[in-house]
DNA sequence: CTGTTAGCGCCTTCAT
DNA sequence: ATGAAGGCGCTAACAG
């Protein structure tokens, strides 16, 4: 039943001519003789035949698809990148190959190389490994565009403005007179969280330098942002604001706070970061970023500098928007 | 700068040996004396030496590389069901190749034929393509797994139980002594939108006879969901329950519902379906199905078959699951 | 155990 | 305008 396709040798036949005239033909050559282009197409048509895209890979060197890598496709971040990403390069003509990176530098660099000889260019996204690790494990002569990794000097990438963003949310609840604000942070070593985790440092110590800042670890899930209340009130600290690290960890936050019948925003405002599509049912405030653009936005970077353009082996900032909701609005406190 | 990277016949000469054995010894062949393959692992070593991955593909005929075809990755739905196939993907040592498909039969055959000689397997989602237009766009000797789609008999396929899950929804309604249940429904044409409406029917027929069922067609948005509850004020009509096609419009119907003050559960029921993460904290009554698990099971099943097994040629059924939640409490009405 | 050779399917000079 | 032939990088017989 496994009936191999037709091939190109297989038209050639049917129609009576070489295999370079149906290459020609059915890629737009010029120089081919309109009554050849029309027995080859004929012939193409009755046999069903299609190009083999691998086999035009490798004569060509390009196979128009650009490898993706990322930890995973957890959540509204990572679906929410590749959505952008698979927008545009559908638009481009070009397809997108997934695969999945994991945390430690061996496995990372494998993904990495399993994927030479099978895409023109690469888009990773790394967060949680650490500097130099990327760098050794990305392969050279491969273009590659960077999303919110650790590197060194002399890649193209992107980078959202966390540390603005989370400084942004710190200003926001400073200007209500909250100055006691707490921060429930991503995991460290995650270079969006360290990032977030430096940004508030900075704002407090700006801001509201006598306040002793105060950190959480979290883990970016819902359940962390519940124990992070949890350790809170453990150590009895006092506060009027959470700063969470993103929107998942804000949502684990405010249902402790619900439970606790404590009065948002009155008492204690929250904000979180991502805006995924609950914050907004949910009135959170947050910190939002073009995640979609940036996708569409890394394959035309790297798309065009295969086509012949040069990759500006720059870091491109993303800025994010403060979104204002009930959790914590303009006026109060 | 583009420095081509090494070959195997670089190896080759590298180590002092044929490029067979440097193939050889790279894929842990037996028949390979330890100090050849050593030689071969340094020189490879030195040079920054990986296999091309294309090359491979055509000589071996394999790919390890399956794709998907669906319509785009907006929402819940579609990411969720990839994120389970990126996980068996990653797991059996597969590559996931993403196509978009347009909903004309010509851009689809097009996002098909597209992947020839470049995936071994093809997984398709094409909810809204008209019976027929599928099966004449698949190729020919690629082992290819629907998921919800409309085709003819001979094929591998899933299916998710949309009329059960409906009739789930109903059943828990006028079990409630709700009756004049209204169904708002998804786009006309799409398969799962299609099932769903027929199943509102079907179990209205069987359990509420005496009453006219009434369906209004959103399109699996938000707004849609708004416009239905517009378009059944305008017509006059009485209800008690809202059966959406759904979770999106359901939330359109909610959010409508709450701006008119009207009691839910109390007055009105509602329920949606798909189980997104705001249904759970909106506290929506829906039918919940296993997509990623699907996501998972579809991978599986091709693999399999592409590793020596059979693809068996059915339809397998995904049941669902009924979740009741505030907008439809169990003891409500 | 190892080297030589012939493809996998296609594109592209180089002749004609 | 067309055909013949070499090559993309790798693997799989087939000989030694």
């Amino acid at each position: 039943m496994r009936q191999s396709s037709a091939t190109i040798r297989d038209v050639a036949r049917e129609a009576a001519v070489s295999v370079a005239s149906v290459s020609r033909a059915m890629n737009g050559h010029s120089s081919v003789h309109p009554d050849t282009r029309e027995r080859v197409m004929a012939a193409a048509r009755s046999l069903g035949y299609v190009p083999h895209a691998g086999a035009r890979s490798l004569s060509l060197s390009r196979s128009h698809a650009i490898g993706v890598v990322l930890p995973d496709l957890h959540g509204e971040f990572f679906s929410e990148i590749v959505r952008g990403m698979d927008r545009e390069v559908t638009a481009r003509g070009y397809h997108l190959l997934l695969s999945n990176m994991h945390a430690d530098a061996e496995r990372a660099a494998q993904a990495v190389r399993s994927m030479r000889g099978r895409v023109d260019g690469l888009i990773v996204m790394a967060p949680q490994l650490v500097a130099g690790g990327l760098d050794e494990a990305l392969p050279l002569g491969v273009p590659a565009v960077l999303i919110n990794s650790q590197h060194g000097p002399g890649r193209a990438s992107f980078h959202i403005d966390n540390a603005a963003g989370i400084a942004a949310s710190v200003e926001h609840l400073v200007a209500q007179g909250r100055r006691r604000l707490v921060h429930v942070s991503g995991p460290f070593g995650n270079i969006d969280a360290d990032e977030r985790r430096q940004g508030y440092l900075s704002a407090m110590a700006r801001l509201a330098p006598e306040v002793e800042p105060v950190v959480i670890e979290g883990d970016f899930h819902e359940d962390s942002g519940a124990a992070a209340m949890a350790e809170i009130a453990e150590r009895g600290v006092r506060y009027d604001g959470i700063v969470a690290g993103n929107d998942m960890m804000a949502l684990g936050v405010l249902s402790v706070l619900r439970e606790r019948r404590v009065d948002v925003p009155g008492a204690v405002a929250v904000t979180g970061f991502d805006d995924i599509p609950l914050a907004r049912y949910l009135g959170l405030t947050t910190i939002r970023a073009p995640l979609a653009e940036m996708g569409e936005r890394a394959v035309a970077r790297l798309v065009d500098a295969l086509e012949g353009g040069t990759l500006a082996l720059e870091t491109q900032t993303i800025a994010t928007e403060l979104v204002i909701r009930a959790t914590s609005p303009a006026g109060a406190a």
